[in-house]
DNA sequence: GGACTTTAAATGTCTGACATTAAATTCGCA
DNA sequence: TGCGAATTTAATGTCAGACATTTAAAGTCC
């Protein structure tokens, strides 16, 4: 492992990119013990500071992680697949909020993905993600619920079918294009007629899931997508409205 | 923003924390410049290097850039699509080198996803994305190619499917998934014959994507995962076979 | 032999300094 | 007055050395 001390980028950014490549390629393995920091700074010929920078860079992505003490150092480290989760979830959150990714674009990548899981989930899902459907449902229709906690129960709802495909990767592949949703969500206020009719089609969905009807998932996700799409359609309209009544003099 | 001294947890991996929810939030703004690290030293009450360490790790995440300089410092940064797509990459890479995910489950995710994608690619395709597909099978018909050519090329081929649902956040969800399994791929030795089938049902995707055949192309790609699948058992049985010839005894 | 103490090795943090970069400012000159 | 070159300045990048803290292992005492 070498670094090019002319090169252009950071010590720390090249030294970080080096021990990457050492892992992705399987030349460190996990659980294997990084050499010290004091050993490392040697090794490439920089300061400790440097090494540090370099390794924290890793640990922010959760490729090492560090223990003190007299056998501590950082290790290689599994990425679990929460940790995966959690990064593709803050990943995909920020993409949206930050390129202004339109709610119709997004709406349609995240239903085009869960229909990739319907089949499957109709086949496999146990008796749990199926309670934990009908229980999310359950709670949607309770009239007090605030649109934050509406929101939270749909996301919980998506999971659960998502889950019941029984398929880890594909889970983790989910997470971003249905948590990532939620604050786009969030932005549309529902009104108490909007939540039953999405009720209704979250009760089709878990109907079909418990009959084992791979295609009439398909067809409820088809139906809700089309049902969020009309509906955001309404409020961004109202609201463009609202904000500028003047052009319709 | 502020940090709890007394936490078990490194005072950089709280600031960095502290600064991300800032971000996230909204709270810090794109293209707005953070305060120096001076500053943030003085802010947090902690040391340069200790700032600078949190700063590595908002880096490491693409969520900050820094500029040297009289006007420098740490800008947060717009995630571009091609950023996150690297990390989607290198994290599901991970994810399946280290958690002995099999090939099978990996395999089922990959293809379930990518027929999310075909419907909308066979009505929205360019010229230009079929002309991909075709140039692509064209090289995967050629005789010398190497078995890692083989499988880029074929990284290209299903790139340009997805691609052609003009997307981003599809092609951005599907990046980690097309070529995560690449490596996974290498690990099968296609001989000519296989290569042949696989050709050829990549050339019945790329013919229904022609004729907007949306349905079509879920079909091919069906076709694939279960060709892929076949090849992949009869691979791996035949090595279990040789590891282990005594097990028939 | 078990409980306690000591030791050592590692990361975590701090201080202060210097190097490097790049924009803003100043100065000199036409 | 206007413009280009030199200077200043403010920021990050890097270094050296030190001390604090944590943790496990080795050693010691009863």
């Amino acid at each position: 492992m070498k670094i090019d001390p002319k090169s252009p980028a950071d010590l720390s950014a090249q030294i970080a990119a080096a021990i990457r490549d050492a892992i992705v390629e399987g030349r460190l393995i996990v659980d294997q013990r990084l050499p010290s920091e004091a050993e490392l700074s040697e090794q490439f010929e920089v300061s400790r500071p440097t090494v540090r920078e370099a390794l924290k860079r890793l640990a922010a992505q959760s490729l090492i992680r560090t223990q003190r003490g007299a056998t501590g150092g950082a290790f290689v480290n599994r990425l679990s697949f929460p940790d995966a989760y959690a990064q593709q979830i803050t990943t995909s959150t920020l993409l949206l909020s930050m390129n202004a990714v339109s709610f119709e674009t997004a709406c349609e990548a995240r239903y085009a993905l869960e229909r990739a899981c319907a089949p499957l989930s109709a086949t496999r899902r146990s008796a749990d993600h199926l309670a934990t459907m009908r229980a999310e449902i359950h709670r949607q229709a309770q009239p007090g619920l605030t649109d934050e906690a509406f929101c939270a129960s749909d996301v919980a709802f998506h999971r659960a079918l998502v889950d019941g495909a029984g398929n880890p990767v594909l889970s983790y592949q989910l997470a971003g294009a249905v948590e990532a949703m939620q604050p786009l969500m969030n932005m549309i206020t529902f009104t108490a007629r909007d939540r039953a009719r999405i009720v209704a089609l979250h009760k089709d969905i878990a109907d079909a899931a418990e009959a084992r009807d791979g295609t009439g998932v398909t067809n409820g996700l088809s139906a809700l997508e089309a049902e969020t799409q009309s509906l955001a359609q309404a409020v961004f309209a109202a609201r463009a409205a609202a904000q500028a009544p003047r052009t319709a003099d």
